[in-house]
DNA sequence: ACAACATTTGGTTATTATGGCAAACGTTCT
DNA sequence: AGAACGTTTGCCATAATAACCAAATGTTGT
């Protein structure tokens, strides 16, 4: 792995990274059916303020998701959708997975 | 987010996390062309045989790669070749970001 | 049985991530 | 200006990760 090589694997680790965090995750997926303000999440979460809006700017810096303040509200947003077309992935991983465990579970 | 919702998210984070090292997407990358052994990625990436070791076990226990034994060597390969369609999709991320940054860049 | 080799495991330390609390900030309303 | 609200920031304790080294394991060849 070269110096670039390096740079550029480390920048499309941080991209995971961001979504690698199953309140992230959530938030993410939710995203997909609209926009949500802040407060929106802390009702569903069940998370202190602070956190929610920790993990929803680490989304932001990632550059999945974009924030627009309106009022006393900040409103986000998936800013890429795609993100989460990979979920039918991550999800055969998991049948594969639990497969696998039923069939060791067996003998 | 109700309980099993919880577990189920978690669980989709956990591969995503498996993912998220620049070390371990190289090496699951690699892996597209075909499996290989420890010593290879030994070779090829600037770390110690054991820190590469877990690198790849932690792959193993998300389920996106398989491991072989034969004679002295370890093979791994890619299980879930999905895992990396999505990569693309990072990289527009990384895109948009790299686009933004200039943007702002000329203010 | 022994040496050489490939890999994993355990221990240690440094770094980073997480989550809650309290305080600060900016906006709206009176 | 002051109160109320939504959100972010700073600080702290705790937990999880990462990397290296050394030791343990299992396999092959002598």
């Amino acid at each position: 792995m070269t110096g670039k090589e390096k740079d550029f694997y480390q920048a499309k680790a941080n991209v995971l990274k961001a979504l690698s965090h199953p309140t992230r995750l959530w938030m993410a997926e939710k995203l997909a059916d609209g926009e949500r303000c802040v407060c929106e999440f802390v009702e569903e979460v069940d998370a202190d303020f602070s956190t929610v809006s920790k993990h929803l700017s680490v989304l932001k810096n990632a550059g999945i998701v974009n924030m627009e303040k309106r009022g006393k509200q900040v409103f986000y947003s998936l800013k890429v959708p795609c993100v989460l077309q990979f979920m039918n992935c991550v999800e055969e991983v998991l049948h594969e997975n639990y497969k696998e465990a039923a069939r060791l579970q067996k003998r």
